[in-house]
DNA sequence: TTGACATGCAACCATTTGGTTGCCTATAAA
DNA sequence: TTTATAGGCAACCAAATGGTTGCATGTCAA
């Protein structure tokens, strides 16, 4: 409903706090589409421990999902992450930032030769 | 001692899963080399809670400080943020390594015309 | 229809977290 | 040498977190 705000930016935060939850990102960002069952395998915990995961994931709007008869597909969503990237932590990214300015002034310098 | 693992990550992670922690990061990039002091006012908490939360960013590198008289000043340490920018976050960031990629390409075609 | 499978829900538990208060130490200033 | 200021340490506390077990529900297949 509201647009990004502070708030959304701390379910996020939170929500990446976690080893296990970046875990199951990295796997759905590996494969996506994985049903509940499919994230549980390899992680040390029981299938409602991940399913609490999964949900402060989806709080987080960091994951989606969609009951396909009985099972449940769970999709990564790359907006808030993005969203944190560029209007957060690129702030303290004077390296990043200052190495693209510099490549692109280097070579609009050739540009201009 | 040891290089950047997963173990770092966790730290820098969980440093950040708090709102205060990130103000107050938000504040030192603002202004380096505050003292405790300093970055007590406005947060409606004890010294001594600010004082366990920059223990937790100085745990996370994020922050170190400097005792000089009877003062610490504490100055951001923005490398374990660019790291997980780089080698975590990008992974998922595919707009915005695509629009850097386009520049670089862009812009280097310009340098061979 | 009956059984197996995938998931949901709720109660419960131990540990971590975020905060407090009280007191101590060190340095600067009067 | 007092006194005020800046910070450190430790005990304590409530709430949040990450996990468990037990059971219920819905769906597919034999």
């Amino acid at each position: 409903m509201v647009p990004y705000k502070d708030m959304d930016d701390d379910a996020v935060f939170r929500a990446l706090a976690d080893a296990s939850r970046r875990q199951m990102l990295d796997r759905l960002h590996a494969r996506n589409g994985q049903t509940l069952g499919e994230l549980c395998q390899g992680l040390a915990m029981t299938r409602q421990a991940v399913a609490k995961h999964v949900a402060i994931l989806e709080e987080a709007n960091l994951v989606s999902s969609e009951r396909q008869g009985r099972e449940k597909l769970h999709f990564i969503n790359p907006v808030p992450i993005n969203a944190i990237a560029q209007r957060w932590i690129s702030k303290f990214e004077r390296q990043h930032l200052n190495a693209l300015a510099d490549l692109k002034e280097t070579l609009e310098g050739k540009g201009r030769n």
